[in-house]
DNA sequence: TAGCTATATAGCAATTTAGCTATATGACTA
DNA sequence: TAGTCATATAGCTAAATTGCTATATAGCTA
């Protein structure tokens, strides 16, 4: 009940099949989502549309799920014409699995 | 939503500050325990009474918390002169972490 | 500025999870 | 074998989570 605090936001921030979908989605934007127009698919990230499309849930749960991602800090939110464009933190989840590494 | 499966099971058991204080516990048993009589500490692991008290939570709810874990792979139970015992199945832990760290 | 479109929030229903008390089970021990 | 003690299960309530529809917000674009 110490360092658990943190490292609990995380787990329960994955232990969701949609938001680990999410995570593996944006693993390669390009391999799985066509070219962008207004945001660039590797530095800026994939469109929230695009996203919820692929989860298969209404707009406003996919709208969640990301919120949940992007409160726990394992994706980055990048606005642009209007778009809002997801990305992975590869430092933030590598910093995560570490502490799972060393503490669990 | 395929391998996300097995890897969603294990979030979820471990997305919980009572167990994943049960598992810290279980890291060191012989720093975190009095000796025991029937089992051995290290061999077999702690008594789920024991367990149960430094949980602060009722023996029932203790013993589901338990099981989650038992359930997921992570503990092992041993049964001996009428008590459980439980340890850290490491192995099982390790290949945990090493899917998080080639999955996620 | 006006309207339009993408995304976020509000608010509700259904499901899951976590806690409890009461009780059943199961296995030592006397 | 009877009794006792540790642990598991049943069954309930409260809280948290996930989904939805309806609506608000925010920021382009014309």
């Amino acid at each position: 009940m110490t360092i658990h605090i943190d490292i609990e936001i995380g787990l329960k921030a994955l232990a969701s099949d949609k938001r680990l979908l999410l995570l593996e989605l944006l693993k390669d934007p390009v391999g799985n989502f066509p070219p962008q127009v207004d945001g660039d698919l590797l530095e800026d990230g994939v469109c929230a549309n695009w996203l919820t499309e692929r989860l298969d849930v209404s707009q406003p749960t996919a709208a969640r799920h990301l919120k949940v991602l992007s409160d726990a800090g394992f994706i980055i939110p990048t606005r642009k014409k209007g778009w809002v464009f997801y990305r992975r933190d590869e430092a933030a989840i590598n910093r995560f699995k570490t502490v799972i590494r060393e503490e669990i």
